[in-house]
DNA sequence: GCATTAACTGGCCGACCGGTCAATTGCTGT
DNA sequence: ACAGCAATTGACCGGTCGGCCAGTTAATGC
């Protein structure tokens, strides 16, 4: 009668997606309603359950979305054939907290999957903390990192930090004393990248 | 006809509150249904709406009864007077994680009400956090710790990584490499504690 | 003992949930 | 041109949601 009414497919999945992963970000799986998805996404429920299968084929479809990106990059980044040592260690930590702070939307999301117990996500990140264990340990054999400490620690702990900062960002960042995030990065750094330099003092304590 | 259904309205109140608290823990608000809580605490849903009334208020009081007794506690070892120094800060950090690993519901509840935006959890967070920034404070003005970096961010760095430890535990406890509870609060005590360390080399970069 | 109050019950409500299905409509290959 | 297929629609399903209310029953105060 009056549209036109093109399709397309491509694009119609991407509304989907764009959506529901705003909504899920936003409130979680459990609160979020397919309908809603459809209202936001300007498309029928039925359409959704087409393309998705469900809303549980759906939020797996989002949680792919936003972390392969992720997974891919990290991935590289920890791969990459480079001299192992305090510097490498802290453009990791930068990278990976610059990360974080320009998708604040995948750390929520992680959170919420976390939350619920999602296993895929935790396989991939145990993956991740061990290439990052695996070049921290090269550095201490070469004497470059003190060597008394657990390298998977090492890499959970500032994961951790940088994780953390970012999923209450919002309840501190106007409490009292509070700096910004580079404010705050500069400080972990400072405290934590020393904290792990060799011991001169007592080699092997 | 068959029992002598006595009446105690304040154990009523208590099992409802323990029924709630542990489905609360496990799957968060949303996906926890009255009905579900009314029947693991043995009661009908009316009688939980006589006392709470209604889902909204359980959550409320769940939520109030988990963080009492941690927040009365946390204020008493923060407001306690002490020396300020490198072992009232580690004492502090030991106790704190000690705490979170004795009460893995009250993390994951805590949890759960941050992701869903509790702001009076927020409001005493800010409180203890201020208080313990405090004590730092007063270490650096001593010369105990180093000065350079912001009390509030020496604080935040502890609560986070502690938290952020407990709540994703489940995840990373049997990534391989990492340890126990015990090894990884060593580790991290090892390197932030000594990279807290007074700066004697260059006092005042 | 008897009235008042609070604890407690069962049933019901309208709203919404996710999912299904038959029917329509626009693409696409031939 | 038309057959086949995927995209899309709207109506409908049984089930569950949180909440409400009228009634019943036990404690309590006088």
């Amino acid at each position: 009668m009056n549209d036109t009414a093109i399709r397309d497919p491509e694009l119609t999945r991407a509304r989907i997606l764009e959506s529901a992963f705003e909504l899920f970000v936003d409130k979680g799986f459990a609160a979020v309603s397919v309908r809603e998805i459809a209202e936001r996404s300007e498309v029928t429920k039925s359409l959704i359950h087409h393309h998705f299968g469900g809303k549980e084929g759906l939020w797996e479809a989002v949680k792919e979305q936003a972390f392969a990106r992720y997974y891919q990059g990290q991935k590289e980044e920890l791969t990459r054939a480079e001299r192992p040592g305090p510097e490498l260690l802290m453009n990791g930590v930068v990278r990976y907290f610059e990360f974080l702070r320009d998708n604040p939307g995948v750390v929520r999301l992680f959170a919420w999957a976390h939350m619920e117990g999602d296993s895929s996500c935790s396989e991939r990140d145990g993956q991740l903390v061990g290439l990052g264990a695996e070049r921290v340990r090269q550095a201490q054999e070469k004497g470059l990192l003190r060597a008394d400490v657990n390298p998977t620690h090492v890499v959970t702990i500032f994961v951790s930090l940088c994780t953390q900062w970012f999923e209450a960002r919002e309840h501190h960042i106007d409490w009292p004393g509070m700096g910004t995030d580079d404010e705050f990065l500069d400080d972990f750094l400072k405290v934590f990248m020393e904290g792990l330099l060799p011991r001169p003092d007592q080699p092997k304590a």
